[in-house]
RNA sequence: GCGCCCGUAGCUCAGUUGGAUAGAGCGGCUGGCUUCGAACCAGUAGGUCGGGGGUUCGAGUCCCUCCGGGCGCGCCA
């Protein structure tokens, strides 16, 4: 509605103006300041100004006294130094929001893939991984609504180092066997994420002891990878049994996946020697034969990750090249990213086999990759035409030099099209350290904020954060509805925790640090999630009230007229417009790939909502068509809210 | 050293490819529950947008420079 008719102004004006003035320009839309100043507001007239060469108030009244009249505008005003505001044609515009009209997305063009989790699986989750999944979970739910086909992979680094750390603590810590690991693992009275979370950190510090125990983690390491014995079953273990708990961790936060790609597939399926033979084939890499690097596959990059000029490889430094095989022949974790990325596009020339893994309870299939018992009815993955990468800013070169591989194989459509989705990480705020009894090295004590470190044990497991919400929210919840049922207090409790939760990691830009703070994640109050539900819920509040939804096809268009002439009209019409933007908000975080924008958005009409429910006593209306536009507005008002929530993963509770 | 990001109210943050009088939340102060349930609403105080130059009709936004902070740049992942 409100997005159909910003692209109708759009073309309206530039046909316009490149008839009349012979010059074409892109027409910018902003939101007027202040409401008296109508609903789009255009200042393109600045611009044209510098190619005419006359004040650009002048251009305005002239396209205002001659542009004629737009279907769904009432008026348009030249004002200021030379905006054009554009006033709606307000009953109409609402006669065809109650008539159910919607933004339709446009065609979309082949299928995206997002990656986003990719949580090591040798531990628990922590703060800084919800931030990913918030970030990547929201963004596919935006993709989604504006038609778009998604497909979501979570990559599961399942033979890495850090597996091979957890391997190394069973094994030669606790001198565990993969049997009794598997009983570990099996105990309903162990959280084996956390446990590991632990083991973790003490292996960390045993390798600090005697940095000679590090030949150890090399040897499982190669165990591990290789696929056989001891360290390979422990690894499997560790890893599937971890993976279920990401998994869980994700779906208490209404996060779902399509598939889960693995390393050990990778291996297996030997994509990487089949990358590694394009690389060669195509000269994306060379053997180095002297310096440093002496026997290493390098590809030329530089420091930050971007191509270097064409030179002769044998001047070239050596920090100009980006080593992809080591001078034992072992990949790097760059190397077999490329080969991931190349799979993604369909440009490997090799496919993984897929089995079923997990069926989620609102029908979605998770597939995992597999070598061997594959499932050969599994859907199409891959071949994707664009690629979302959704890992953290510190991430940005290796990212860049995934994109770089694939450019220097000749595929620069699909190096442009692979897509970092950086954000900043979750540090912890001093006080917050101290909080967890976390003690900071006089340094650190005079930073801003301490870097999670899953090495040291250093930070806030996920589940642990989401327990605390969800009590705080059950203790409320009780308190006020002590005659609702355990079950109600429960499902609801859970709905405000995810809901604050989901809000709180998403409601700050991406290039901002989060010092997380357990007072402000855990507040219920303000411009947070709770507060937006709460919104919604009274809305619903009303409905109960009165005994269902009212039949709004009686709401005759004389009435809205009415309503909208009233002494409160302006009120009901900022309103209903604002609600009316939510698609409009929606393709905008989706094409900034920012989704604090939808976040901002969803507060800033609950809050319009709240204000307009505290002056107006709806049930108390004495004139019926007034009554019957008001609840009309209410409904229209809620399901907006509703879909912006649903966007940022967030549920409507029935009551709170 | 090179590259990227950040610096806006006491605190935490928004600020729409440069646009009209710089906005929210929290905290402070004042007021509002006989109601569609106050997880709410209203009012109020609080700003040389880190400093300095420049570009132009117009700069929180772009450029240069300086200051302060963070993160990258490995035969780790």
């Amino acid at each position: 509605m409100y997005l159909d008719l910003q692209t109708r102004l759009r073309n309206t004006f530039e046909r316009f103006i490149r008839e009349r003035f012979n010059v074409s320009a892109p027409i910018m839309i902003e939101q007027p300041r202040r409401p008296e100043f109508g609903e789009m507001a255009l200042p393109f007239c600045f611009e044209l100004a510098k190619a005419l060469k006359r004040p650009p108030r002048q251009i305005a009244n002239e396209v205002v006294e001659t542009i004629g009249p737009i279907q769904g505008v009432a008026r348009l005003e030249a004002a200021g130094g030379g905006y054009i505001n554009v006033f709606f044609d307000r009953t109409a515009f609402l006669a065809r929001l109650a008539a159910g009209a919607e933004d339709r997305p446009a065609p979309a063009e082949g299928k995206i893939i997002v990656e986003h989790t990719n949580i090591n699986p040798n531990k628990a989750a922590h703060i800084g991984h919800l931030r990913n999944a918030a970030l990547g979970d929201t963004f596919v739910r935006i993709l989604r609504s504006r038609g778009r086909q998604v497909e979501v992979q979570n990559y599961i680094d399942n033979t890495g180092v850090q597996v091979a750390d957890a391997v190394v603590g069973f094994r030669y810590l606790e001198n565990k066997t993969s049997d009794d690991v598997r009983r570990l693992a099996a105990d309903p009275a162990v959280r084996f994420d956390y446990y590991c979370w632990d083991l973790y950190a003490r292996v960390s510090r045993w390798y600090d002891e005697d940095p000679a125990r590090l030949e150890l983690r090399g040897r499982t390491m190669q165990e591990v990878e290789h696929g056989q014995g001891e360290s390979a079953r422990l690894a499997e273990v560790v890893a599937d049994t971890i993976v279920r708990y990401h998994l869980a961790t994700m779906y208490r936060l209404n996060v779902e996946y399509d598939l889960l790609p693995r390393e050990s597939e990778i291996l297996k399926l030997k994509f990487w020697d089949q990358a590694f033979a394009l690389l060669k084939e195509r000269g994306a890499i060379y053997l180095e034969s002297e310096g440093k690097n002496k026997g290493c596959w390098v590809m030329p990059a530089d420091s930050t990750g971007a191509a270097v000029e064409d030179s002769d490889a044998a001047e070239r430094s050596p920090d100009d090249t980006k080593i992809i095989v080591r001078s034992n022949g072992t990949v790097t974790y760059v190397g077999k990213d490329i080969a991931y990325q190349l799979w993604k596009f369909g440009l490997l020339g090799r496919d993984f086999g897929y089995r079923l893994f997990h069926r989620y309870p609102g029908g979605r299939q998770l597939w995992v990759t597999a070598a061997g018992d594959e499932d050969h009815a599994a859907p199409a993955f891959g071949h994707g035409a664009l690629v979302y990468n959704v890992i953290d800013v510190r991430q940005s070169y290796l990212q860049n030099i995934v994109a770089l591989g694939l450019l220097a194989l000749g595929y620069k459509e699909q190096a442009e099209k692979s897509v970092h989705f950086a954000y900043e990480m979750v540090a912890l705020s001093p006080r917050c350290s101290k909080d967890l009894g976390i003690e900071l090295s006089e340094e650190d004590q005079k930073r801003p904020y301490v870097e999670v470190s899953g090495r040291k044990g250093l930070g806030v497991k996920a589940d642990d954060l989401i327990d605390q919400l969800q009590n705080r929210a059950l203790e409320e919840v009780r308190s006020r509805h002590p005659e609702e049922p355990e079950e109600f207090h429960r499902r609801t409790a859970r709905q405000i925790a995810i809901g604050a939760l989901r809000y709180f990691l998403l409601k700050y830009t991406r290039a901002t640090v989060i010092a997380f703070d357990f007072a402000e994640a855990l507040s219920f109050e303000g411009e947070t999630g709770p507060y937006v539900q709460y919104a919604a819920v009274r809305a619903t509040g009303i409905f109960r009230k009165l005994g269902g939804q009212p039949d709004f096809s009686r709401l005759s268009e004389a009435a809205l007229a009415a309503a909208v002439q009233s002494e409160s009209g302006a009120e009901y019409w900022q309103l209903a417009v604002l609600a009316s933007q939510t698609t409009a908000f929606a393709e905008q975080a989706m094409s900034t790939s920012e989704p604090s924008v939808l976040a901002k958005f969803a507060f800033q009409l609950a809050q319009a909502f709240n204000n307009f429910y505290h002056r107006h006593p709806i049930l108390r209306e004495p004139d019926p068509d007034r009554k019957l536009f008001l609840l009309w507005l209410t409904g229209y008002v809620r399901s907006q809210l509703e879909r912006a929530l649903d966007l940022l993963g967030v549920e409507v509770p029935e009551a709170m």
